[in-house]
DNA sequence: GTTAGGGTTGCATGCGTATGCAAGCGCCGG
DNA sequence: CCGGCGCTTGCATACGCATGCAACCCTAAC
C-alpha cells in the first residue's frame, strides 16, 4: 500500500471538461463563474474526492488562515476552557489553530520560530511572555501578535486581560470589610503581568487605607508549588486569617493543604479568595470566592481583535480589559453588607464606589 | 504600516552571492553543500531575518510535518494532560499540531475536512469517533489515522487505549472483595468504546461470578450529567453502596453530590471507584481509587506509532493497550488483602491471578 | 444591423522552495 | 601530464492553486 496522490484541480478540470482556473473559481466564493459550470465542477470534484490544497492556496494568496496559539499551564483549568472557546471562535471565522506549548517559565522563542515558518496570519500568546527580540521580529514581519491574559512591558503589543488591578483592590477591600486582619498573598509567576497587577492592586489598596502589607509567598501558578507555599504560610505562628491566591488553581491547592494537613476549617479558620472563577473552584467542596475572568467574553474580544488586526494591519495597539465580578461563595467570611445578587450569583459591590481600575 | 514581505531564499541568495538552490541546501540537513557556503548563507539569512517558508516547502516535499489532532472533552482533566504531552512529543520529532475540537457527541467530519485540506501527515483523534465515510477517505488518501482512547468498530483503524476491559473486571472484583453488594455503574458516552469496554468488563466479571448486574445510569462523561445521574442513583431506596464511575471526572461529580446533597460520607456510606487516575481525583479531598491510564506511556506509544505509520505506510493496523493499575486510595473501602505497594503507590492485585484482558 | 457592456472562460504567470541533472572544480593515482 | 572521481554548485523545473488579462459570447439598446 503506497501513499496515493491527491486529486488536483487539474484532474478535476480534465474530468469536468473545463480549465483549471474554472475549478479554482468554483471553490472560491464570489468568483465569476456560471452556476452550471460550478455544478459540473462540483460533481467532478465529488467523483475524485477532490479538496483544494490549503498549502498551495496559502502559497499564492499569501494568507495561511492559520493562527498560532501558545498555551502553557493547562493544569490550570482556565486554559482548557479558553482553548475550547478559542478553537470554536476561530473555526467559525475560518481559521485553523496551530497549537504549541512553550516550556513553562521560559520564553517561547524556539518553538515560535517553527510556528512563524508557517506564515501564520497572527499569533495569540496565552499566559506566555514574549521576548522583545521576537516582538520586534513579528512587528517587522507584520504579523499581528495578541497577548491573552498577559500584558507586555513593551506597550506596543495588544492584549486582552481581565481586571487584574481592580480585582486585587476589590479583594483587599472585601477581606478587610469582612473583618480579616492578618492577610496573606500567594503570588503566581513573579514576572507575569497578571500576578504583578493583582498584587499591586491588593497591596495598593491596603496601603492606601492604612493596613499593613500582607504576608507573601510564591506559588508560581502551580499546584505543588502553591501547596508548598501554603505549608510555609500556615505553619507560621502569626498564621494569616485570609489568603488571596493569585488564581483559583493555587487556591484549591491551599484549601487542600489547609484542610487535610492543618485541619483548618474554611472559612471559619481561614478565608480563601481566588481569581478566575473557573473549574473545580466552583464545586461545592471548594466553593471558592473568586474574582471572575469570564472566558467567553475574553475569547470573543480576542477573536474579534485578532481578526481586525489581520484584516487591517493599521489597527492601533489596543489593551482590552474584560469586566469581572467578585463572585461570593463560601470560602471566605462575608462582609456585613455589599453582597448583591447578579445573574443567579452573589457578587460583592462595595458600598462606596471609589474603586478605580 | 503595511504588511511587509518576508525575505525569500532568492533574496538571501542574492545577498550571499549564491544561487537559490544553495540557500535551500544550506537549510536542509544532510544536503551537499560546503561548510563555507553554508556559513555565508547563514549570515545573509540572519541579516535579512530569513526563515524557510514551511508552506512552500510542504508544497514541494509533499509532506507537511503537521499532524491534525482532535480533542473534545477538555473538561476532563485527562485530556489537557494528554494534549500537553502530545505537544511535546510531536514537537520533539519535528511535527506541529493542528488542533481542532469537534462538537461533542457528533462525528468530527466537517471540521476534519478543513484539517485534511492541509494535507496533514497524520490524524490523531482523541476521544472522538470516526465516521466510516471519513475513515475510507483517509484510507484512500493514505493518511494515517490513530484513535486515542477509543477503538473503532472498523478494526482497520489503529488505536492506543488503556486496559478498559481488564480495568472493569478488576474493579468489579475489588468492590466485591471489599464486601460491597449493591453495585452501581455510571456509564460515559453510550457508543464510546471506552465506556462499553469498561462496562462489559465490570458486568462480565459480576455475571461470571454469580453476582447480580449493577444499577446503571448514564453520565455522558460530563460533570453535570454525572451529577444528575448521581442524584437519581442515590435517591433510590436500594441505594448502591459502591459506584464504579466511567471516569474520574464523573467520579468527582458523584462525590460532590453524595457529600453535599445527600450528606454521605465516603467511603463509609458509599464507595467510589473511577478510571484514569488523573487530575483533581488525586487531591486529598477526593482521594479517588481509580484504574490508571498513564498519560505519558500512552502518549509515547501514540507518538511512536504515528511516526512509524507516517514513515512506513505499510505499517499494519495495531491496537496498543497500555498497562494500567488499580490505584487504591481512600474513596472505596479496601478489601482485606491484595493491596501492595508499587512505586510509592498502593495498588490492588487480586490474590488469584485469573483476570484476563 | 451595429455597438456597448456585462458575464464567463481560458491562458499564462507567479507564489517560495526542493531536487534531478549536468557542469565545474580540485585532487589523486597512474 | 592525463583521466577519473568526488564534492559543490547552478539551472531548470515541478509542486497546486489564484488571479490579471484578454478573448469570447450573449443580450440589450440604439
Amino acid at each position: 500500500m503506497t501513499r496515493k496522490r491527491h486529486a488536483t484541480a487539474t484532474d478535476v478540470a480534465r474530468l469536468a471538461g473545463v480549465s483549471q482556473s474554472a475549478v479554482s473559481r468554483a471553490f472560491t466564493p464570489g468568483a465569476s463563474i456560471a452556476e452550471e459550470t460550478r455544478a459540473r465542477v462540483a460533481e467532478a470534484a465529488r467523483q475524485l474526492g477532490y479538496r483544494p490544497n490549503a498549502i498551495a492556496r496559502s502559497l499564492t494568496t499569501r494568507r495561511s488562515r492559520i493562527i498560532g496559539v501558545a498555551a502553557s499551564y493547562l493544569q490550570n483549568h482556565f486554559y482548557p476552557d479558553v482553548l475550547e472557546a478559542l478553537s470554536r471562535g476561530l473555526q467559525a471565522r475560518g481559521y485553523q489553530m496551530l497549537l504549541f506549548m512553550p516550556d513553562a517559565g521560559r520564553h517561547a522563542d524556539p518553538q515560535l520560530q517553527e510556528v512563524l515558518a508557517w506564515r501564520v496570519d497572527a499569533l495569540i500568546l496565552a499566559s506566555t511572555t514574549l521576548s522583545s527580540a521576537l516582538a520586534d521580529q513579528c512587528q517587522a514581519a507584520g504579523i499581528p501578535v495578541l497577548l491573552f491574559n498577559r500584558t507586555s512591558r513593551a506597550p506596543s503589543v495588544s492584549s486582552v486581560t481581565g481586571e487584574n488591578l481592580r480585582g486585587g483592590r476589590l479583594i483587599a477591600e472585601f477581606l478587610v470589610a469582612s473583618g480579616h486582619r492578618r492577610l496573606g498573598f500567594l503570588a503566581g509567576i513573579e514576572n507575569s503581568s497578571t500576578s504583578r497587577d493583582r498584587e499591586s492592586g491588593f497591596c495598593g489598596w491596603l496601603q492606601e487605607n492604612g493596613h499593613p502589607p500582607p504576608l507573601r509567598e510564591v506559588g508560581l501558578y502551580q499546584f505543588e508549588e502553591a501547596a508548598a507555599a501554603a505549608r510555609r504560610l500556615l505553619a507560621r505562628p502569626d498564621r494569616p486569617d485570609a489568603i488571596f491566591c493569585g488564581n483559583d488553581h493555587m487556591a484549591t491547592a491551599v484549601a487542600e493543604v489547609a484542610r487535610h494537613e492543618f485541619g483548618l476549617r474554611i472559612p471559619r479558620d481561614l478565608s480563601l479568595v481566588g481569581f478566575d472563577d473557573t473549574g473545580p473552584a466552583r464545586w461545592p467542596s471548594f466553593s471558592l470566592t473568586s474574582f471572575s475572568q469570564p472566558v467567553q467574553p475574553m475569547v470573543d474580544a480576542t477573536v474579534a481583535l485578532v481578526c481586525e488586526m489581520i484584516e487591517d494591519p493599521a489597527t492601533p495597539t489596543r489593551h482590552e480589559v474584560v469586566r469581572g465580578e467578585l463572585v461570593v461563595r463560601g470560602s471566605a467570611r462575608m462582609p456585613p453588607e455589599g453582597c448583591v445578587s447578579l445573574a443567579e450569583q452573589l457578587v460583592w459591590r462595595p458600598v462606596r464606589n471609589d474603586i478605580t481600575g
